[in-house]
DNA sequence: AAGCGCTCCAACCGCGTTCTC
DNA sequence: AGAGAACGCGGTTGGAGCGCT
């Protein structure tokens, strides 16, 4: 049988520091990653495998795109989300250089309060009973149009993607036009 | 300047799935 | 086939940083 994934003992917790940053970056880029489980001893570090791994994966990796996500990044994080729900992964998945924590982190940081303010329940993107009364004046104006990509502004399609009823929120969904087949990861940049 | 509350995000925790023996 | 470890994911937490009073 396998041994624990970690001793519980003799392993740092909290922050990493500079020096660990490095440990694992050198090792990574020397083997590469996979192995979770023998890479703290044979790296040098005093941590777990499943945080040296969640390191890498969300802080470390050299195709990480860091700073702040862009509107065109912001909306399709709404639109996948409106389609999948919480698979944070899935959704990281579909923007390049960001990680399932660094979408889940925005959207329960931004987006989630845009759309509250808005008056949408980001869960299910119904309206809250608040702003129901508002939103129908508005989704009459606008019950001609059906596709996202008809030049309209960023208030009026959330109020679309809120216009669905728990039982037919996919249904109403604009037509998003996404291509969700699995596609093999990026190549890894070459390391030294 | 100090105290307080809020925001943000890195990191941890727990659980389900996959893999290995 | 089944037990248990490894992996991966989503939810949650802790604390640093910032603004306000």
């Amino acid at each position: 049988m396998r041994k624990p994934c970690c001793e519980k003992k003799e392993t740092n917790k909290g922050a990493w520091s500079k020096l660990e940053d490095q440990k694992l970056i050198d090792y990574i880029q020397k083997h590469g990653e996979g192995c979770w489980r023998y890479l703290p001893q044979a790296a040098g570090l005093l941590r777990c495998g499943k945080s040296c791994r969640l390191r890498w994966v969300n802080y470390l990796r050299p195709d990480l795109k860091r700073g702040n996500f862009g509107e065109d990044e912001e909306e399709l994080i709404i639109k996948l989300h409106a389609l999948l729900g919480n698979r944070w992964s899935l959704i990281a998945g579909r923007l390049p250089g960001r990680t399932d924590n660094e979408v889940k982190n925005y959207w329960n940081t931004h987006i989630k309060r845009k759309l509250l303010q808005k008056g949408i329940d980001p869960n299910n993107r119904q309206l809250v009973l608040s702003s129901i009364s508002m939103a129908k004046s508005k989704m009459s104006n606008e019950s001609n149009s059906s596709t996202v990509d008809s030049g309209i502004d960023d208030n009026n399609q959330d109020m679309k993607f809120a216009s669905g009823s728990e039982s037919n929120t996919m249904s109403s969904l604009p037509d998003l036009n996404l291509d969700l087949t699995i596609a093999p990861p990026p190549p890894l940049p070459l390391m030294e």
